[in-house]
DNA sequence: ACCCAGGCATTGG
DNA sequence: CCAATGCATGGG
């Protein structure tokens, strides 16, 4: 960490709080407030968002400009690799990020590589030798097996589609059977950091809006008014939903 | 014993 | 096109 440029504004505590808030990450593991992570740390800490001018353009709208002086800093961390965010939303799918959690924590300790403190995430190649009861027996529905299996038999290069724009990203994605609206969603706003990421369905983002915005009604067309920062704004509600609630 | 939680595919109208 | 249903875990 100590080599690692960060663009300022940055705080580290805001930055990883949701490796904190739903139980231990063992991929994300945080220590003594020391982030260990076997590789894309830079990802990590969101260095490539553009907080500034965000921050100028929020000035417009006084939830936001808010939220921006309570969470200054605040740089939503990114998930590093195209195939493990792809998996990682799997688990999350329908049961909450407590239930996530514990079962990616444990398809980590028994696909993954352990280094020193921290894990790094199953490769591809190596759940491509997973049995379905091998996933069934660390949570995964029978269904979302499936659906991990059949995904590291996709013949689709994950990292060429940070070459792609976004709506060619999501129609790539969800032809993928298990991947859905929400999974593509969150694929280009925490792998490919796409500023105009918006996750539609997620129920977490759902209540932060209409906590923030209690007129709110139909959250797809409501997101438009946050362009083009609909992905900064998605992780300042839902993070302003847990440490600075209205 | 429920109910909800950062969905999705499948089935049936 | 939309509504209903099953899925499996963790916390309340």
């Amino acid at each position: 960490m100590a080599l690692l440029a960060v663009p300022q504004p940055f705080d580290f505590e805001l930055t990883t709080e949701r490796f904190r808030s739903f139980g231990r990450d063992l991929a994300n593991l945080s220590v003594d407030g020391a982030l260990h992570r076997v590789v894309g740390a830079r990802k990590l800490v969101g260095a490539e968002f553009d907080l500034d001018g965000f921050y100028r353009w929020s000035r417009g709208d006084p939830v936001l400009k808010r939220l921006t002086k309570t969470l200054a800093g605040f740089r939503p961390s990114l998930a590093p690799d195209p195939f493990e965010t792809l998996v990682t939303s799997i688990t999350a799918q329908q049961v909450s990020l407590f239930a996530a959690f514990a079962i990616r924590n444990r398809l980590i300790e028994r696909f993954g590589r352990r280094v020193g403190s921290a894990y790094s995430f199953p490769t591809r190649e190596r759940l491509a030798r997973a049995r379905e009861e091998e996933l069934v027996a660390v949570g995964f529905s029978r269904r979302k097996a499936e659906y991990v299996l059949g995904l590291v038999r996709e013949p689709v290069d994950l990292h060429e589609l940070a070459s792609l724009p976004d709506e060619e990203v999501k129609r790539r994605l969800v032809s993928i059977r298990g991947i859905g609206e929400w999974t593509a969603e969150w694929f280009l706003a925490r792998h490919l950091a796409r500023p105009r990421a918006w996750p539609v369905g997620d129920v977490a983002l759902d209540k932060a809006v209409r906590a923030f915005y209690p007129e709110a009604e139909d959250i797809r067309a409501f997101g438009r008014r946050f362009d083009p920062f609909q992905n900064l704004t998605a992780h300042y509600l839902l993070t302003g939903a847990r440490v600075a609630p209205p």
